[in-house]
DNA sequence: CGCGATTTTGAGAGCCGTCAAGATACGTGG
DNA sequence: CCACGTATCTTGACGGCTCTCAAAATCGCG
């Protein structure tokens, strides 16, 4: 497997988006990386009930996490971008409750799931910083819920599309309010729960309220807290995230 | 605050329905614990939007986890039952973004969130039961958010009773495919985002399958196979839960 | 320039929500 | 043990949101 990134060296965690970690745990990583993995978008990088023997972080690109019914209807769980972690549940239990597919080419760091215990035996630190993001991702399900479950059309789309653009600022793909997003409406609408043409009538009603644009895959936010009334959601403060 | 269980002999991990710990952890959560805590039905245990000092593990009777929007629509986002482990989330960051409120008379063990560090530092199979079970949860959550999102209603009932039994036997509390289930329409209604109103007509086709019976707060299993198939799942082993 | 993927539009059907009222169950006090 | 009030469950009517089907327009790419 090609190796071309140190964890010592990694832009990432320089980045200053992510919270710091010692010499010692840096060496640690340093070891239990395994290498990295390219992959085209549209690829498949986990399969839904396969057993996973790696985990990842995403160094690069966009991917998303569904689940599937068995006559093909397809519930997008969460969208995954730079410095997420991947695969802890595939890492815990025996089958992979979801799949997971790439949307841009990606780069991805690789871990061998068997060595996770050794992290939380050496490395309280990065075990904290593994459950930390564990429940990171559980809160963002909790929303997700609820949005899915007692928002509006309107409101769904006004919120899933805030929380992506808030959580894509917070690792620095924004500039002057722009960001790629490589999410197609069919994404979106199996995120909320809702049909293509549904979604895209509700999406045409957002943008007349001119506080976002969306067009030829950039997203530019005009006008957020206009954005937030409408998915009546509220800021919150989360503090940095670790990165592992 | 009233103790009257102690770790070392609880009834619940005596059970055999969880993953054994060894001596030197039970000291730990022996005094880990701070005591016992007891509410009614319908208290609230954590208020949305809240900061928690404790986290908790719930002994005995039921509770459920929601969030609200500002005009009061409500998401139960999942039901507690004995055993289950409160408030990581709580732990981890600054305010709760959820609720908690029991559904019967509760029990709780109640536990200082800032020695959670302590338990990651000092015992670090402990740690790893805490990261399983944030998993664990994870993988409901996607399950809820398929059901939600793309289950048809009959689906979504079917799955959701399925789902609180499978939980409820696995930890003791199904005799003679009988069990309890402290829940009302309107919970159910507001777990798989529908109306009361549907959710009972709902019901009522779900019943006319007889692959259920539920009336006077029992619920009774009467086929599983037909309802799984119904509810559009399969079975799928997870492993013997550790208890925290 | 041509093809496939994506977005957009329109029409019609039906699932599901709201409103409202009645029936039943449950807990409390007399 | 009964009466009564509240919570829960049930039923019916009606409207509208959202789905499906289908086709046209546009975009992205070789």
């Amino acid at each position: 497997m090609p190796r071309t990134i140190s964890c010592h060296k990694c832009p990432l965690r320089d980045s200053g988006l992510f919270r710091g970690i010692d010499e010692c745990e840096l060496d640690f990583m340093e070891s239990f990386k395994l290498g990295e993995l390219t992959a085209d978008a549209g690829s498949p990088l986990m399969l839904e009930g396969a057993n996973a023997a790696h985990l990842f972080t995403l160094f690069h690109g966009w991917a998303f996490r569904y689940k599937t019914l068995p006559d093909g209807r397809r519930q997008v769980v969460n969208f995954l971008m730079r410095g997420d972690f991947i695969g802890l549940q595939a890492s815990l239990f025996e089958s992979m409750g979801h799949g997971i597919e790439s949307l841009t080419p990606v780069r991805l760091c690789v871990f061998p799931r068997d060595r996770l215990w050794g992290l939380f035996e050496k490395h309280a630190g990065l075990a904290f910083d593994v459950t930390w993001l564990a429940a990171r991702e559980e809160r963002a399900l909790d929303d997700q819920l609820l949005t899915v479950g007692r928002r509006t059309a309107l409101e769904k789309l006004a919120f899933t599309i805030w929380f992506l653009y808030s959580r894509a600022e917070r690792v620095g793909l924004v500039n002057h309010s722009k960001l790629d997003l490589p999410v197609t409406q069919q994404h979106l609408a199996d995120a909320i729960g809702m049909s293509v043409v549904h979604t895209n009538k509700t999406l045409q009603r957002l943008r007349s309220t001119r506080c976002i644009s969306w067009s030829q895959g950039v997203l530019e936010m005009l006008d957020e807290d206009k954005l937030l009334s409408i998915a009546k959601a509220g800021r919150e403060e989360l503090p940095v995230r670790p990165l592992i």
